[in-house]
DNA sequence: TCTTGACCTTCCCGTCGCTGGAAGGTCTAT
DNA sequence: ATAGACCTTCCAGCGACGGGAAGGTCAAGA
């Protein structure tokens, strides 16, 4: 008889919650397993081995959405197939931490920035606390309607 | 007559949505604004400043709960009295940055990793695609019950 | 056999920081 | 008067779960 764990227990050997493989199951990332005659949920080998390469996949943070196309093609098709899916996948990835690298290293410098300069007694210029956090402005984006004081209407021309 | 803005006017000027500002106002970060007999919310200047305070924070990545409560302090009392506060929130944003940084350099490390692999050929193993994401294990917690197939209780010595 | 209590089931709500949309009222310019 | 850009409120949803309630099931010990 192959062996058919309870959802405990593959959340034991596989390190991800049990609730969480319930929620990968409603979202259509993991197919749904068979059950017992009580209801439980019994997994099989390529059960396990299902989860097991979802939560590799998420270690690595691909989204659960991605996660999905990308089982669905598995559960249908030859691996070497979506291959190149995968691989396109992981690169999107790889861009996608740089990038966020890029932009946290960037924070941490104005982190830094404010930390230091909170050091000092205090600038005490307009606004009390408001300045303390200063350190580059962000862009203002323009909308139809010009930025004046409400009820100035101005007369037409 | 001071110049008092309307919302739109305000998301304009300070580059934060109207839709972020009443969801700000309604959790409790920005105290409600006075109203024009229309309903209309109409800010002044150290409101326009608040929100500003706010906006600055939060683009360092400070969150909204400890906001809320910084703000209800600055509104009560003296700018000095929380600097020490905000000085310690900076400082904790600034570890939790350099923990997200160290964590995502890892996953770029494995990420590359797992995308070299990829390049060759196929291992072509056990388990089809489930190998191609392979970096290093997660730890297993161990629980209460042993994880054994459903249905095979050992018999009590 | 009964009881204990660890496990399982479904269901719903909360998280965080917004964003979108609907339905309806207000303001300004033409 | 009318257009349409603005404002109001309320409700719902995103991602990726986690907490907890109410109730059924299983295995072990007395």
């Amino acid at each position: 008889m192959a062996s058919r764990l309870t959802i405990g227990q593959v959340a034991e050997t596989s390190g991800v919650a049990a609730k969480t493989i319930r929620y990968y199951e409603q979202i259509g990332v993991l197919p749904a397993p068979g059950r017992a005659t009580s209801g439980y949920r019994l997994y099989d080998q390529p059960g396990v081995e299902r989860l097991r390469f979802i939560r590799r996949a998420r270690s690595l943070g691909l989204p659960l959405q991605q996660l999905k196309t990308l089982m669905s093609t598995l559960n249908g098709g030859p691996p070497p197939a979506l291959r190149p899916r995968l691989r396109a996948l992981v690169r999107g990835q790889l861009d996608a931490v740089k990038n966020r690298i890029a932009e946290l290293e960037l924070l941490r410098q104005q982190l830094e920035q404010v930390f230091q300069r909170m050091r000092t007694p205090a600038p005490r210029r307009v606004g009390g606390a408001c300045q303390c956090l200063e350190t580059t402005n962000a862009p203002v984006r323009q909308r139809r309607r010009q930025a004046r004081p409400f009820g100035s209407a101005e007369a037409s021309p």
